[in-house]
DNA sequence: TTATATGCGATAAATTTTGTCGTATATAAT
DNA sequence: ATTATATACGACAAAATTTATCGCATATAA
């Protein structure tokens, strides 16, 4: 439970990866699937999504690839992961409620509270130090 | 991303309906699965669950149902969703590491922390906060 | 012109989550 | 005793989500 996605997995194993680079340097997708056994074409997408969200920087061609192209001690990992993946919450009703149940949901406060508490600890840790 | 299961959150509306009553009331699952529509049998497993974990108290028979046992105050969040689902961390490689790749996984470490950090938040919350 | 990179919608496979079925046992009420 | 209604639980099925692949397009360096 609580688990986050290969997609963002993927996505972080390839931002440190950059980062370990020097950052005139490009890195394309197939060096990191290669190197981290990681599905080629599923990791082409999060990557060519991390690039519209200006997270990294697309270069095309041969010889493109990517690099990184935000300051990622600006981004923080709630970000992140919404920009990923979407809202980020225990349950689905903190955003959007077609919960038909809403009106006898007897737990839906408690939650947003425990929901809070994450999405605050989320927003207090950077892209920067996971990747660094 | 980071949901909680309906297991999990079938369990807390049904600690949270009981602590409303007097501890001395037996619930039966029919009554709270009517009551938030619910699936009552995904609801009685959970329930046993529960039972068996020393939560509640099952009684049996017509007339039987179930009531509060535990502390709640006792029972911090963490050991209620591990309980309930087993190891709670963003991923797997965090107990269990069949993973492969992982003498070349770069953010083994980093993610650990996030790990941890989350699970200290969970251990600080009790089911009581919750169901109060 | 060719080879190799990104870009991206559609689709398929795999896994996990969610829900149901069938049967057994316990026990209060009649 | 019989009946009705509750919990107990393994096996199975359906649904939803996640993960991965396919096919074709565009960009560009060599």
């Amino acid at each position: 439970m609580l688990n986050i996605t290969r997609k963002v997995e993927y996505a972080l194993i390839a931002l440190r990866h950059m980062q370990s680079k020097n950052n005139t340097d490009l890195t394309s997708a197939k060096e990191i699937a290669t190197k981290y056994g990681i599905p080629q074409q599923l990791l082409a997408k999060t990557l060519q999504q991390m690039a519209r969200d200006g997270i990294i920087k697309a270069v095309q061609g041969p010889t493109g690839g990517y690099k990184i192209a935000a300051n990622l001690k600006s981004i923080s990992l709630k970000d992140f992961f919404e920009k990923l993946e979407g809202p980020l919450g225990m349950m689905d009703c903190y955003f959007d409620s077609e919960c038909l149940q809403i009106t006898n949901c007897n737990i839906r406060i408690p939650i947003q509270r425990i929901n809070d508490n994450m999405r605050s600890m989320f927003s207090k840790m950077t892209l920067q130090e996971i990747t660094q």
